[in-house]
DNA sequence: ATATACTGAGACAGTACTGTCGCAAATTAT
DNA sequence: ATAATTTGCGACAGTACTGTCTCAGTATAT
């Protein structure tokens, strides 16, 4: 086979984060192949767009696993926590980087194992969040739901913060983490 | 006439914040009109959807008026900028509580003159976010242009919240002005 | 070299829109 | 009450998709 079902939807994920609209047609252009292969290897344009979800939730996973997440749920320590913490924000940014039209793809909610899938991966963050504010690495007054919800929407800042070249890529760790954890306020 | 085109516009972002691909028929449907009448106010869908951002941005220019930003871009002293900032991000709620699609609707990027508003009034808040760097209000280490973007994320941030009803509507003020400002570390 | 599997190109029907029109009914103004 | 305006409804052609199919050409494997 010339182009795996692996290339596709890497092509796609590419295409995608430009023209969050694109067709099939579009979608096969920019993957190299016809129409009729891209059918082949998904019947219709939504099961294409749950494949996309899944990758990047694959990903998504993978950055939970890197940044030793499930560990750090056993541990109570300041040390292990933040450094669980820190890695996870910063592996995340490739992710949003990679495969950030899924951040606000609405058509990924009607797939009921994806959305199972987002809530189990996101409820891991939760419980890391509610560890992090327990041991005082994170302030407790807010919700750790409301946390993690703060972190989607800096994911979002800096999908769009690259997009437009606002930002230089080797900054938005630093950026990310500090503007996450201390706030743009001064001192 | 019985839905004037303000109503009709109302309802077509109310109808758009939970689905943000409707169709003509069912925006019409959503404003309680016909189809046909809905055309007869807006020609295409694309006119639609552009009047639909000049409600948005008129509601945040309202926002910046109510904030005073104008008057603060002349001061310098700390008090008064910092009270324009406060009362900018608080103001932005509503906005994107009431145009929460408009802030990720890619189609807005076609109307030249909609994308040069939009681009004043982000300048008009990027003077604002330096002036209060440079009062030592903001933190300088950061550029202006990936502060206002951490604005809009947040925003996000608040829109899915909302939406999700992770958080309650009278919490938001606050929640949103503490992770904006101080982050979410502790202490 | 031959069989097998895959691909691109094109045609096709089906669907869901969009945008326009005419007309009858209802609303509003005078 | 009558005229003017606006509306809903249905019909219509046009467009852009989607999803399926065939067939001829190409690559791949044995």
């Amino acid at each position: 086979m010339a182009v795996s079902k692996e290339q596709i939807i890497t092509a796609a994920i590419r295409h995608l984060n430009g023209s969050p609209a694109a067709s099939m047609g579009q979608i096969a252009q920019a993957a190299g192949i016809s129409r009729a292969t891209l059918h082949r290897h998904f019947a219709t344009r939504e099961d294409l767009i749950i494949a996309l979800g899944w990758r990047a939730h694959a990903a998504w996973e993978r950055a939970q696993a890197e940044a030793g997440l499930e560990e750090a749920l056993g541990a109570t320590d300041r040390a292990t926590l933040e450094r669980a913490l820190h890695r996870l924000i910063t592996q995340h940014i490739e992710v949003a980087e990679e495969h950030g039209f899924a951040l606000t793809e609405h058509l990924m909610e009607v797939d009921e194992g994806l959305v199972r899938r987002a809530h189990e991966l996101e409820e891991r963050e939760v419980l890391l969040i509610e560890a992090c504010q327990r041991a005082g690495v994170l302030r407790p007054d807010m919700s750790a739901r409301w946390i993690s919800n703060v972190f989607f929407g800096l994911l979002v800042t800096v999908r769009e913060s690259l997009r437009r070249g606002d930002v230089a890529r080797r900054d938005v760790p630093r950026l990310l983490l500090e503007t996450f954890l201390r706030g743009i306020h001064e001192n």
